[in-house]
DNA sequence: GTTTTGACGGTCT
DNA sequence: TAGACCGCCAAAA
């Protein structure tokens, strides 16, 4: 499409990570070209008026980096683990188990 | 217009 | 194996 913004993609790519399924930011990066995991986190920081899942974003270690930025710190957590996804301190249990990357279900063409 | 910081990642030491 | 540094792009001060 023709949205060349980034944060655009962002929260396109980041609403359509399936349900019990967590990415990083630098799959998001890499699938979207950006260049930059900060791109993404930057853009999501910006994306907490709008209605997509940031939470299921994390770190590339698994961690809720961003919930400081939620409501509520605990609120990332717990949408998480309603969503079969175990947190402990915060950190992903079996990160790379629920790890989701963009290219597995979505096609780079369709972000363009 | 310049400098600093940011929900990060990869590489070097 | 662990810690530190640099790079990426953009926004705010």
């Amino acid at each position: 499409m023709k949205d060349n913004s980034y944060f655009k993609k962002v929260f396109r790519v980041t609403e359509a990570i399936p349900m019990g399924r967590v990415t990083n930011y630098g799959a998001i990066a890499d699938f979207l070209a950006l260049g930059s995991a900060r791109m993404v986190g930057w853009a999501l920081n910006k994306c907490e008026h709008l209605s997509i899942p940031a939470h299921r974003v994390v770190n590339r270690k698994g961690e809720l980096s961003g919930r400081n930025q939620f409501p509520t710190p605990t609120l990332m957590q717990e949408l998480l683990e309603n969503e079969g996804v175990e947190i402990i301190n915060n950190k992903i249990v079996d990160f790379e188990k629920h790890f989701w990357h963009p290219g597995n279900d979505l096609n780079q063409e369709d972000f363009e």
